[in-house]
DNA sequence: CTATAAGTGTTATGTTATAACATATCAAGT
DNA sequence: ACTTGATATGTTATAACATAACACTTATAG
């Protein structure tokens, strides 16, 4: 079972907010600080629903003031990656806000060869498989990510 | 239903050459050449079960009289990549042989984050799920790849 | 045996990421 | 309030990863 967010047109604002809320609600539950950089580090990835390298939110970080060399952002993304806030794309070495981050999911990303725009799937039956590998490989899995290459619905038209 | 290779000792030299001997025969079926680079290339990779960047793979093409400059290994890395006979580690921007380029199969690299260990697992079941996301999504979905996080056998004890 | 494609090699440069250190800010205890 | 220790922000400098563009060589098909 899986449910994507991305591509299909929403209400961007609600969705906008609703993301930093949740963010609030997440550092204020782990004693965590949602910094000015940290804050607006989240708001640019969200404007769109696009994945970002790191250098190009610097150069919206500067502009608004920010420090303006390349620990500020990755610390920034890092911290957010962390809380699970952000997903790191790593085809693209770039990054994007998580859909929801307020449920525990295993990040699935949907990646267009063509427009490159990256949608996120929710993987709700990942829990078993995660064991599986545990079981029969001694291997502690702590984390896993998903990134499927494909052609998005818009671009597989043309 | 899932099966590890990469951590378990086995007999390594049958293991290289039963790889080499497979890449061989991709190569003929699909009319494409295994030049001396990327055979080489090929066996460096499979001298130990790890990933390795390019720059180190680079450095012992060097040492065998290959070419010097980063091309050189990007591009036998990307040839071997392109024939599923190596899979990229993206999490480590790493290289690794694959442990059974004959079967079709979506790579699951299990990446110790204590000692760097790669292992890669079979799945079998995952088939199933990429069709799952391609239904719903209407994202069609041409490659897939998984990386977890964890801590390997060796490690576990410590 | 030549034309074309494929492969190898180079120089140069672009892109992504982190180490190491200085300064500022916050939060807790006195 | 005042000190202290922990967090966070900022810098400089450099490391690590990757590709564009071009010259030369080797294979293979007509």
């Amino acid at each position: 079972m899986s449910s994507i967010i991305g591509f299909e047109k929403h209400d961007h604002g609600s969705c906008v907010y609703a993301a930093l809320q949740a963010a609030d609600q997440v550092c204020q539950d782990r004693g965590l600080r949602l910094t000015p950089v940290r804050r607006r580090t989240l708001e640019v990835l969200l404007e769109h629903h696009r994945a970002m390298g790191a250098y190009d939110v610097l150069e919206r970080l500067k502009e608004d003031g920010f420090g303006s060399k390349p620990p500020i952002a990755y610390r920034a993304l890092g911290f957010l990656v962390e809380q699970g806030l952000v997903h790191r794309v790593e085809k693209l070495n770039a990054y994007i806000a998580c859909t929801h981050p307020d449920q525990d999911h295993t990040p699935t990303m949907l990646i267009c060869s063509e427009c490159n725009k990256v949608a996120e799937a929710i993987e709700t039956t990942q829990e078993k498989r995660l064991s599986d590998m545990q079981q029969e490989s001694g291997f502690r899995v702590t984390s896993v990510s998903i990134e499927a290459d494909g052609i998005c619905p818009d671009c597989d038209g043309k």
